[in-house]
DNA sequence: GGATGTGAAGTAGTTCACAGCC
DNA sequence: GGCTGTGAACTACTTCACATCC
């Protein structure tokens, strides 16, 4: 049972996916001085409809105003909040090897609200040393309290992983090794996949035609967990 | 004569960003030695339904023997010959900064059938070092011929390496940079955003209920990867 | 005029339920 | 018995078309 949040009725997830990407072009436009944005201008940039940006954007409650667009203060702070950019986050990351420390250097991954809680490794040599301000933990220690986890381990080494962050009581990870995770009911896994996005586009280019005529953007992600029942 | 059977018939979009996951899947029970796989099985640990794992199965013709599910080695071929394993790409990536070298490095980046053609960056500290074996190039000599090209760089550089590349008549680009960029027709482009992941694992943390049931998977989108350490 | 927001229609994807084969 | 493969039912998402409001 959950608390009846006001704001936001439920999203889909379709809607979820597109709104971080809705979000950086608004976050650009914003950037640029501009102060408000239409549907078009939108959807041109995200590579889907105009009637899929306004029917996404409604979702959030009407914000925009007819016969001008949306306010992109108005826009950024809104989409923000159905994201739950306005709560705040501790994230810890587990294995700092090349993906690691590019995620933690990257400008972009940490969104608002998400802060950095620790960092962990389990070799000796990377241990101690700093990276992006933060020193490197052993894995070994007892970890500190976080929300969300990412995992940047060897495949071997990432279920060995995800139960320790599972007995620390970490119930959201983020998992970029190539592994299928084992967790208890409860604990929400999300895989990333790097080579998936070249095996589809790959697909594409042999067969032809596919959903890359040409449009400038296209993102994806999704997927949804099998809605299990407890026993 | 023997058809020639080449041509699976379109799969949906859905089904093709499946095929990997189910693919990695049958790879572990295949290097476990196990012969045969059932529907649900896979399902179980892509955190789909087992109709929707016969389903796109089906897609690739019939392949499966009623009442003992699927042979492991045949499986692994026709997902592959699906998703394009069996022809080769050239593949470029400019920009080696940690995410580059995350991705080189990576075993699980390049599929079978992917060779990397050259490696690309501007900085002169980089430029002439070897990285997982092949010699960084500067980005100002003329490119080889590629299939893909991945981009790394940071976002302010993104739009002038993609002018560049499609200068250079490649079709197909794997974006990572927080960019948009403007491609013409005729060139495909992905992007790959690791912070969408980690939004949309916060918005259904938020908002309690969502497809994080807890299962055992799920969700991709993209990436992946590990070794690091660089020498 | 010009854009949003939304019922209604259309399309794509998933799940059910069972026939068919091992 | 068990498990695949698939028509039929269902659900979710997208697109159309237009009433609505600035």
């Amino acid at each position: 049972m959950v608390s009846p949040r006001l704001r936001p009725r439920k999203l889909s997830e379709p809607t979820i996916s597109r709104l971080p990407v809705y979000q950086r072009i608004v976050e650009g436009w914003q950037r640029r001085g501009e102060t408000s944005i239409d549907s078009r201008q939108i959807s041109e940039l995200a590579g889907v409809t105009a009637t899929t940006v306004r029917r996404d954007l409604a979702g959030l409650g009407s914000l925009g105003t007819r016969g001008s667009g949306y306010e992109v203060d108005l826009l950024m702070q809104r989409i923000g909040e159905a994201l739950g950019h306005d709560r705040s986050y501790q994230v810890v990351v587990v294995g700092l090897g090349n993906l690691g420390r590019a995620l933690v250097n990257s400008t972009n991954f940490l969104i608002r609200g998400a802060q950095l809680a620790a960092l962990y490794d389990s070799d000796p040599r990377v241990i101690g040393t700093e990276v992006a301000g933060h020193v490197v933990h052993s894995f070994d220690e007892e970890l500190v309290p976080a929300t969300v986890a990412v995992i940047c381990v060897p495949p071997e080494a990432a279920q060995a992983v995800a139960d320790k962050l599972v007995a620390a009581d970490v119930h959201a990870i983020l998992n970029f090794a190539p592994q299928v995770l084992a967790v208890p009911l409860g604990t929400a896994v999300h895989y990333v996949d790097f080579s998936i996005e070249l095996q589809i586009l790959m697909y594409h280019l042999n067969n032809g035609t596919g959903p890359l005529g040409g449009g400038l953007l296209h993102s994806l992600g999704i997927a949804a967990t099998t809605p299990l029942r407890t026993p």
